[in-house]
DNA sequence: CACACTATTGCAACAAGTTGCAAATGCACC
DNA sequence: GGTGCATTTGCAACTTGTTGCAATAGTGTG
């Protein structure tokens, strides 16, 4: 798998090594790139295969993933944290309802537009922007 | 003060009641419009002036002014949660550092841009939008 | 200003998240 | 494949956040 070896050579540039708690997380997360997951997914999935990860190295890791850019924690209304994957050179961002909390992605071509938008602000390095929007989805629209 | 009427008459239509521990707390945001606070800093307030507020009431009450729009909760690397006065008909949006956590307000006229490249997201109300973009602040950029 | 009605609080037990430290282990080098 | 060493883990104690429930107290009405 093409993106997995990516990764591995991130941690591998950065001294960082791959224990079976971390292999199984990134795993975990690479085989659902398009899922918001939650504490209990990771933590249940990491029970049951690399048997008894305490929960400290799963909180120690997902904010080393999140530092490396991989992933994303987004805390959505009602649902609360999740963690989203965002590694790739594809745009990501994210409409959020800020009452039932449900999160969907934007697409290229309103990265690119909303990236144009922000061209004035130089103080601020868009290099791995990621950018979330709060409003209400069209079921909760009042 | 007028704000401060302002959102007393929110929370009266709603059936919501003014006691002292919410009273306090909107008194507390509204003399720190600017910043981002955290939890620490609101209990250490509300300890001192209406003295004894129970933290599960500190955190209700905080979880009632974000739904009704008056403050917006972020959540800042390195710093935490952090809870930021919005309810004005100002706009309002956010860089925040990935690295150190540092956040800063964007301006009119970049919102009025941002929205606009927002026209086509059709099914996400913008009312009461918020924003929050994730990058690099000058001093961490690299 | 007393009453009734309902929102809100405090409490206590619990769940989730954090931290320092000693023990374990991945990995580069031989 | 063994060795050394820095990284990572598990553990335990602690802090922070959540929840159900009974007691308390705002608020509108008369």
């Amino acid at each position: 798998m093409k993106k997995h070896r990516d990764l591995i050579s991130i941690l591998k540039a950065k001294n960082l090594r791959l224990t079976p708690a971390r292999r199984g997380l990134i795993q975990y997360i690479l085989d659902h790139k398009d899922k918001q997951l939650s504490l209990l997914e990771i933590t249940r999935f990491l029970e049951t295969t690399v048997d008894g990860v305490n929960r400290s190295s799963v909180y120690r890791n997902l904010e080393l993933l999140k530092k490396l850019d991989i992933i994303q924690e987004l805390n959505l209304p009602k649902k609360g944290k999740r963690f989203q994957y965002i590694f790739d050179k594809e745009v990501h961002h994210f409409y959020i309802c800020k009452t039932c909390g449900k999160a969907s992605r934007g697409n290229k071509v309103l990265f690119g537009r909303i990236e144009k938008a922000l061209k004035d602000v130089h103080e601020f390095s868009k290099a791995n922007l990621s950018m979330v929007f709060y409003g209400y989805c069209e079921r909760c629209k009042r």
